[in-house]
RNA sequence: GGCGGAGUAGCUCAGUUGGUUAGAGCAGCGGAAUCAUAAUCCGCGUGUCGGGAGUUCAAAUCUCUCCUCCGCUACCA
């Protein structure tokens, strides 16, 4: 049976991590949880890029290797990683033996099947840069010792597959998302597409994974990089192995390196004669509005360090509900106070502790008994298409489905006030009661891919057992313990 | 310049193939309740659906035009 298979990109060491990466990082990470949780087993690859002009340069201003400096970086995204609680299946880096061999071996057939070949390349060249530059880069001014040379050099015949790529996302409705992406691609296709420059001479730059067929060269690091995505689940190394995993479901990618995906990736797919992913989902960015930054909280510069104050899961819940997947989104500490407050800490986190109180003092800490599963709630939950909304890429939109039957628990409550009936019919309020643990138990299960610690402390504080969808599985007799305000309401 | 997208309540956004008095959350106002993290629940919007014109019995939804904003226009990573 094949694995929901999705990644991420693989970062370029050369910067720290930043809100980009973890955002990119706990998307996927929520996702493959939500593919667990409803579906099918997942494989979620992130890793690193570690060759390159950038990352030689870096190494050497720092006096260590290329090599010294990617290890040294490697553990602030290891590090990072843990700390969002990011379950990844797979780490690679493009450093490993594992991944250049294939990248080797994808050379060697893309060359045996006659789309590499060898010419000249002129271009704009910025001796203080050591790099080519590009012609908008030339026009910026910013490059002054800029000359054209030539270069030998090998070249990847992409334009050959122009026309069948067009096709591929013209008939493909999902290959590109969102929509707008796929115009762009598709704009950006009509005109001629040139063939790709995937060498670089070791006079030049050293720092790359060596072509097979010409040892004076390295491979040019994005065509390096995408086949990670290959490489890790051993293209051409195992291929039972391999076929477990792709075609991958989707790649998740920022919108700024969206034609490598879709342009580079599936041209060079297609050479090499294996399908291409389902999907490649470009999100948008996060903008930050310092002026509000610094104003309710001082200097906060980055969404990260609100980790350490509120909590992963809190800073997982904002990220994930507050920007529409495909759009850009403004990060403001105002927006993430509101966010948190009347979400987590009023609608959620204080019914947790409204009912598990009523639990506690009326029913001697312990979950009363259920006398019927069809009621307003058990089938307000079917209103929920956690499928619908993944396939669809809305994770805004769940979130908001799921905390509109939170709010319709607390609605519940209002309607049967189990604290006054409990001294009339203490059966019924005992009903009224395991209806709304139970809901808020499913609700929970439902959240818990976008917060898997704070959803485990809610679903011990309900005596919780089971993490199944369906309505009945919160045991009656179950014990449950003293009530804490599992999300404290942040006052300014 | 070319191609593409967007402009709906104070804010963030929904509005499927045109069809009852244009919706949600947050914020605001009023009320109820008091089990709960002063949390919750109920009620309240005279929004020119960017402007204008057109098609239609009927348009936020289709056509044209204008205005504003944004994205892409590769071989840096």
């Amino acid at each position: 049976m094949k694995s929901y298979y999705i990644t991420t990109p693989i970062y370029y060491v050369n910067d720290k991590p930043h809100i980009g990466h973890a955002y990119t990082t706990i998307l996927a990470d929520t996702l493959a949880r939500f593919q667990r949780l409803v579906e099918q087993e997942s494989f979620f690859l992130t890793g690193l890029d570690e060759h390159g002009l950038k990352v030689q340069q870096a190494a050497e201003k720092n006096g260590m290797s290329a090599k010294d400096h990617c290890d040294k970086m490697a553990p602030a995204f290891l590090e990072l990683w843990d700390k969002l609680n990011i379950q990844y299946s797979d780490f690679i880096r493009t450093t490993e033996d594992r991944h250049v061999k294939i990248v080797q071996n994808v050379l060697n057939e893309v060359h045996e099947n006659g789309d590499i070949y060898q010419d000249e390349y002129e271009g704009w060249y910025s001796v203080a840069e050591e790099r080519f530059i590009t012609d908008k880069e030339l026009d910026s001014g910013l490059f002054r010792e800029a000359k054209k040379i030539k270069e030998r050099n090998y070249f990847f015949k992409m334009s050959k597959y122009q026309d069948a790529l067009i096709e591929k996302i013209e008939k493909n409705e999902n290959f590109i998302q969102p929509t707008t992406r796929k115009n762009e691609v598709l704009g950006f296709l009509k005109q001629d597409l040139s063939d790709l420059c995937i060498s670089r001479p070791k006079s030049r730059l050293e720092w790359g994974i060596e072509i097979p067929f010409d040892k004076d060269y390295v491979t040019y690091v994005w065509f390096d990089a995408l086949i990670n995505y290959i490489s890790a689940p051993k293209y051409s190394e195992d291929d039972n192995h391999f076929k477990q995993f792709w075609p991958a479901d989707v790649h998740l990618i920022g919108k700024d390196i969206l034609t490598t995906h879709s342009v580079y990736w599936s041209t060079m797919l297609m050479s090499l004669n294996i399908p291409l992913p389902k999907t490649i989902f470009a999100h948008g960015w996060w903008l930050t509005d310092e002026k509000k930054m610094s104003k309710s909280l001082g200097n906060v510069v980055s969404p990260l360090t609100l980790v350490d104050k509120f909590g992963v899961d809190a800073v997982r819940y904002y990220l994930m509900s507050e920007m529409v997947l495909g759009s850009d989104a403004t990060f403001s500490m105002e927006s993430f106070i509101k966010r948190y407050n009347s979400d987590l800490a009023n609608d959620l986190g204080n019914l947790v502790s409204r009912v598990s109180t009523l639990i506690n003092r009326n029913f001697d800490s312990t979950i009363p008994l259920s006398k019927d599963s069809n009621n307003d709630l058990s089938n307000e939950i079917s209103n929920i298409n956690i499928k619908d909304k993944l396939d669809n890429f809305q994770m805004d939109r769940l979130i908001q489905n799921i905390m509109d039957f939170v709010r319709s628990i607390n609605g519940y409550m209002e309607k049967n006030q189990p604290w006054k009936l409990v001294k009339e019919d203490k059966k019924l309020a005992g009903n009224v009661l395991y209806n709304a643990a139970e809901s808020l138990r499913i609700a929970t299960v439902m959240l818990s891919p976008i917060m898997p610690e704070k959803c485990k402390e809610i679903l011990n504080a309900l005596g919780a057992t089971s993490s199944s969808l369906d309505w009945g599985n919160l045991k009656s007799g179950e014990k449950i313990p003293e009530s804490n305000p599992i999300f404290p309401r942040i006052i300014e």
